[in-house]
DNA sequence: CTTTGTGAAATTATTCACAGCA
DNA sequence: TGCTGTGAATAATTTCACAAAG
């Protein structure tokens, strides 16, 4: 389950077009954003309507994992028919705050973060990464896929002019708590964490983390098993 | 909980140290990898031995989940005294499989194949990335960090040659599945895949995803709904 | 007849709490 | 006394199965 909600942080969030209820399985949340893929491919093949067993088997997952995880923010389908794509799309985006605008930072310009802002799929309708930051005087200035590297120095003032609410954490795992009290101090209200380490935020604003490591550990542990099939994502 | 045990495939596996039981939960597999890297840096600062809520508060969770996760491959703890650092570092080494090695391959030499090439926690004592191809003849033959990227026609023998057993999928997602078809049958035993999308193996391997958009959209999710708090590995 | 939505059952994971050992 | 190891209790999640809707 998710944690608690508290008072918010930061630049203001909108409104939601339909209050969602207090108890989210966080499995079903991770979920959603898979669901949205598969309804965009569904929706651009060309289909109206589809069954929930067609949206699951797509992800490995059963027919009425679907429905109930759907089913947590209100009922969709049509019984007989399915679920009409364009609609549930609608709906899913606004589930996910992604009619919002979502401006982020990188703070790190080495491998990963420049990678990241050069990475087209961080850039949709929603999503924009808006400046990257550095420490090291040598990368400060550089220029990166349409962006001049700046120091860390303007994150503060850029975060408030340019409403960046989300930080993105591409430096080393040694400079990462650092970094997170940064962010945070300069008025992110979420991170995303690329650093291989815990950042401790004191409940002051949310972290998802993203850990190659412990990916490709899981994946090693999994194949000196001689285990097979997919572990991860969809099947939490 | 994990798939079932299959026969394998590709490069034989190196036998363990000692059994493993056969049911393992998946969370506490994934919280391993979490445990081995708190342990390394308690060694690093000189303790000899640790104590379960040590390791489980640098981390988040409750000594009793460090205790249960590790009781699940046996006894290592000391009543009143702790885990002795050293000999839980070996152990979790061999569980994980960390005392082969591992060499891996990247195919996609976009922003994301290059970036992980140069990425230095990727090169450790097990671990290797010996070869990144690609299918672009602009790209082909140009350097990345020592090394040269290939035609994917050279997959399959440096796959024998070199003892490749992971394989990374970093191309764009159309090319995603063709990308993991031409991995297995060159004869990987697992995928660590950064494609948004799922790879349909017909457990033939292992698949592991790191799946960025995900995660991006489960942050704009909790920051949307002003909660606090992290996210992701290590709860659940 | 097909498929949704959802209680009820089953499974899986976490937390509690304490006996037993050092 | 302090801490591990682990059954028992609780909580969360998935799967089942079916009534109701189209």
């Amino acid at each position: 389950m998710l944690p608690q909600r508290e008072e918010m942080h930061g630049p203001s969030t909108m409104p939601r077009a339909m209050p969602l209820p207090d108890k989210i399985p966080e499995p079903a949340v991770r979920r959603l954003s898979l669901y949205l893929r598969e309804l965009r491919a569904a929706h651009e093949s060309g289909k109206a309507t589809i069954l929930s067993t067609e949206l699951g088997s797509a992800l490995g997952l059963a027919g009425a994992q679907v429905r109930k995880d759907l089913g947590v923010f209100g009922q969709f389908g049509q019984a007989g028919v399915g679920y009409p794509t364009q609609a549930l799309i609608a709906r899913l985006r606004n589930i996910l705050g992604k009619e919002q605008q979502w401006n982020a930072c990188i703070v790190g310009a080495g491998n990963i973060g420049r990678a990241l802002l050069s990475y087209n799929r961080f850039r949709g309708d929603d999503f924009d990464i808006v400046a990257i930051f550095d420490q090291n005087p040598a990368v400060i200035g550089t220029r990166v896929a349409d962006h001049r590297v700046r120091p860390l120095e303007d994150l503060p003032a850029l975060v408030r002019e340019r409403t960046i609410r989300i930080g993105i954490v591409a430096v080393p795992a040694e400079a990462a708590q650092e970094t997170a009290v940064r962010l945070i101090d300069a008025g992110v209200a979420g991170i995303l964490n690329f650093a291989p380490r815990r950042l401790d935020v004191a409940d002051r604003v949310s972290v998802v983390n993203v850990d190659f490591t412990v990916a490709l550990e899981q994946l090693a542990f999994q194949v000196s098993l001689g285990l097979t099939g997919t572990i991860g994502d969809a099947k939490k």
